[in-house]
RNA sequence: GCGCUCGUAGCUCAACGGAUAGAGCAUCUGACUACGGAUCAGAAGGUUGGGGGUUCGAAUCCCUCCGAGCGCACCA
C-alpha cells in the first residue's frame, strides 16, 4: 500500500462518515497523509480531523473518532489511533505495506515518475551566463540545481524546455574584444575592461586560429577578436557544462533578437497593449502599471535598444514559442529584474503569476581557512566550474551544491569539499548503493534467484517497515521537488533512504549465512533490496549523480 | 533613503502552518573471526536574532525593531 493508497481510503471513510450524516460538512477530494517523525504516532498520520473541525463546527478529535472507526473497516490498516489534538495515527498491515516492495521492482525506473504536471509546456531558463569569462561558481550552483530541476520536470510530466541566454551583444562584447586585443598586443587593460588570466589565454587562443588578425589594424582586428573570442567562449562554456551533465535544448541568442525584428516587434507588441510612451525622446514601457519602480526605457533617444527590450522581446519571443510558463532562475544580485519581467508579462497582457516565475537564489560564498575567499579570477582560487570538477568531481560538485535550497545563503569550504570528501554526504548515499550492488552480486555469486512470488506479510522488522515506508515517499518526493522547484529535497530524501537502509542492513540479514539454504524470507529481503536500489538510482539520476556500483 | 533576500545547535544546513525543531561535521561513549566499518547504537549540544499579533497549533503567515547580503541607469 502506497501513501496515495493509502490517501484514498482515507478519503473514502470521510465519504463515509457524511454519507451516514454523522458529520455536516463536504468531505475533501484528498488528504494530507504524512508519515509522522515519531515512531510512537505509527506508520502514517493524518491531520483530516483537524481541518475540517472548523468547517463541521465540531470539536477535531471527535470527528477522528468517527473516521477513524470507519478507517479501521480498510483493507490493509492494522489499527488507527486518535492522537493529540486529533491527529489519526495509522498502522499498515505488514503484508499491505510489503506489497510496495513489489509495486516497485515492477515499476523499475518508472516508479517516482508521475504526470502531476502534465500538459505544462515550461520554459526553463538558467545560467545564461556572459560569453565574455568562464563558468564561475555562482552559474555553476544554478547550473546543478537547474540541470537537476530540469529532469524533476520531467520526470513529473512536464514539457520543459532548457534554455540558456547568451549575452552576446552590446558594449560588454565590445569591452571583451577590446580586452583580448590588448592582451594580444601587450598593451593594459583598457578601462572597464575584463581582467584574468583567461583573458590572455582566449586572446592567444584567437590569435593560433587567426594568425592573420595580429596584421590587422585596431577597428578591424578587434571585430575579429570579438567574433573568434566570442565563439572560443561559447564552445568552452558548452563544454564545460555538458560535462557537467548538464543538458540545455536551446542556447538563445540575444543579437538574435536585435537581428530577426524581434525587438521591434515586442514593442509594437507592447504598444497594442497600451504601456508604451515617448518621452525624452526615448520610447519607454510603463511598468510602473504593474509594481515596478520606475519605468523602463526601451528604445533610447539615439534609438539603440535597451537591454531590458532584449528582455522583454525574449519573453514574448518564448511565449510566441508556445510556453505557459516562463522559468527563471537568477541569482541574488538579479533579484532587482524580478518586478520589472514580471511587469513586462504583465504589460504584454500576461498573468504575471501564471506566466512567469522567477526563482532568486543566494550566492554562493566560498571560505577557505576559516576566511572568506572573493570572487576574483586569479588562478589558484576555486571560482570555475572546471576548477570545482577539477577538486572534488562531477558527482561531489552537483550533489553539493543541489542539497541546499536555492534560496539559502551557501557557504562552501574549500578546505572540506577538497579535503574530506569522505565527509560528503554524496558518498554517504553512493555508498549505501555500492553496498547493495555489492549484496546482490554475492547473491547472484551464490546462485540466489529473486523469486516470482514474494510474501511480503515476511517483511514485519521495525527497520524493514522503516525501509518500505521509506520507499513509499519517493514519488512525493519527487513531485514536491518538482512543484516547489526545490530539487534539495530528493537530496534530502536520499540521506534519509541510505541511513534507513543501512539500519536494515545492520539489523537484518538478507543472505543465508554458511550452509544455510536460501528462505521465503531471504526471498523477501531481496524484493526489498531491489527495490531500495531503484529507488537509490533513481534519485541520484534525478540530481545527475552516478549510483555506483562498486566505489 | 526606498526595495528584495536571508538570520535555526560551536560549524554547514533541514523542517506542505502540525505532535518532543531535525541531520551531517566537530566533541564524548560503545558495536566487527560472515551480505563492503565510507557502517551502526548512544550521549551532549536550542529562548528558531528581539518583541508583539493572527489560531486548535507558528521556525514557517502579519507588524515592528536589530543584524547580514544584494539591488535601485537612456550599463549590460
Amino acid at each position: 500500500m502506497t501513501p496515495a493508497d493509502l490517501g484514498d481510503a482515507i478519503v473514502a471513510a470521510v465519504r463515509a462518515v457524511v454519507a451516514a450524516g454523522e458529520l455536516a460538512v463536504e468531505a475533501p477530494d484528498s488528504v494530507v497523509v504524512e508519515r509522522p517523525k515519531n515512531r510512537d504516532h505509527g506508520d502514517y498520520a493524518t491531520n483530516v480531523a483537524l481541518q475540517l473541525a472548523k468547517p463541521a463546527g465540531r470539536p477535531p478529535r471527535d470527528i477522528a473518532e468517527l473516521i477513524a472507526t470507519r478507517l479501521r473497516e480498510a483493507a490493509g490498516i492494522d489499527a488507527v489511533d486518535v492522537a493529540g489534538p486529533g491527529f489519526l495515527n495509522i498502522i499498515l498491515g505488514a503484508a499491505a505495506q510489503g506489497e510496495l516492495a513489489r509495486t516497485i521492482v515492477t515499476a523499475g525506473a518508472e516508479y517516482g515518475r508521475s504526470d502531476v504536471l502534465a500538459k505544462q509546456k515550461i520554459d526553463l531558463e538558467f545560467v545564461s551566463a556572459n560569453p565574455t569569462g568562464p563558468v564561475h561558481l555562482g552559474h555553476t550552483r544554478w547550473a546543478a540545481l537547474g540541470d537537476s530541476l530540469r529532469r524533476l520536470l520531467e520526470a513529473t510530466g512536464a514539457d520543459v524546455t532548457a534554455e540558456h541566454y547568451v549575452n552576446d551583444a552590446g558594449l560588454q562584447m565590445q569591452r571583451f574584444a577590446e580586452s583580448l586585443y590588448a592582451a594580444a598586443h601587450g598593451e593594459p587593460r583598457p578601462d572597464e575592461g575584463y581582467a584574468g588570466e583567461y583573458i590572455a589565454d582566449v586572446a592567444a587562443a584567437v590569435v593560433a586560429e587567426r594568425p592573420d588578425v595580429m596584421a590587422l589594424e585596431r577597428d578591424e582586428a578587434t571585430e575579429v577578436f570579438r567574433q573568434v573570442g566570442y565563439e572560443q567562449m561559447l564552445a568552452a562554456m558548452k563544454s564545460d557544462l555538458e560535462g557537467f551533465r548538464v543538458r540545455f535544448d536551446v542556447w538563445f541568442s540575444e543579437a538574435s533578437l536585435h537581428d530577426s525584428g524581434a525587438v521591434e516587434h515586442a514593442v509594437d507588441v507592447l504598444r497594442e497593449q497600451g504601456h508604451v510612451f515617448e518621452a525624452d525622446g526615448a520610447i519607454w514601457l510603463r511598468t510602473t502599471d504593474f509594481d515596478d519602480d520606475k519605468d523602463r526605457v526601451m528604445i533610447r533617444s539615439n534609438g539603440e535598444p535597451t537591454y531590458f527590450a532584449a528582455d522583454a522581446a525574449y519573453y514574448i519571443n518564448k511565449r510566441e514559442r508556445g510556453f505557459d510558463r516562463c522559468v527563471y532562475m537568477l541569482g541574488a544580485d538579479h533579484h532587482g529584474y524580478v518586478n520589472r519581467l514580471r511587469a513586462i508579462a504583465s504589460c504584454a497582457g500576461d498573468d504575471a503569476n501564471e506566466n512567469i516565475e522567477v526563482l532568486i537564489g543566494q550566492l554562493v560564498k566560498l571560505m577557505r581557512d576559516g576566511e572568506e575567499v572573493r570572487l576574483s579570477k586569479r588562478a589558484g582560487s576555486i571560482i570555475t566550474l572546471q576548477e570545482l570538477v577539477e577538486a572534488v568531481g562531477v558527482d561531489a560538485a552537483r550533489y553539493s551544491l543541489a542539497r541546499y535550497p536555492a534560496d539559502s545563503p551557501l557557504t562552501l569550504d574549500i578546505g572540506l569539499i577538497t579535503r574530506q570528501t569522505s565527509d560528503n554526504p554524496v558518498f554517504y548515499v553512493q555508498y549505501a548503493h555500492a553496498r547493495l550492488s555489492s549484496l546482490l552480486r554475492n547473491a547472484a555469486e551464490l546462485g540466489i534467484v529473486r523469486g516470482d512470488d514474494l510474501d511480503a506479510a515476511l517483511l514485519r522488522e521495525p527497520q524493514e517497515g522503516d525501509l518500505l515506508a521509506s520507499l513509499g515517499e519517493f514519488p512525493r518526493v519527487v513531485a514536491g521537488a518538482a512543484e516547489l522547484r526545490e530539487p534539495h529535497r530528493v537530496a534530502r530524501y536520499l540521506e534519509e533512504l541510505a541511513a534507513t537502509y543501512h539500519r536494515f542492513y545492520d539489523a537484518c540479514r538478507v543472505l543465508p549465512m554458511g550452509d544455510e539454504a536460501a528462505t521465503e524470507l531471504t526471498n523477501a529481503r531481496l524484493w526489498l533490496v531491489e527495490a531500495t536500489r531503484i529507488v537509490l538510482a533513481g534519485g541520484l539520476e534525478l540530481l545527475g549523480v552516478s549510483a555506483p556500483e562498486r566505489m
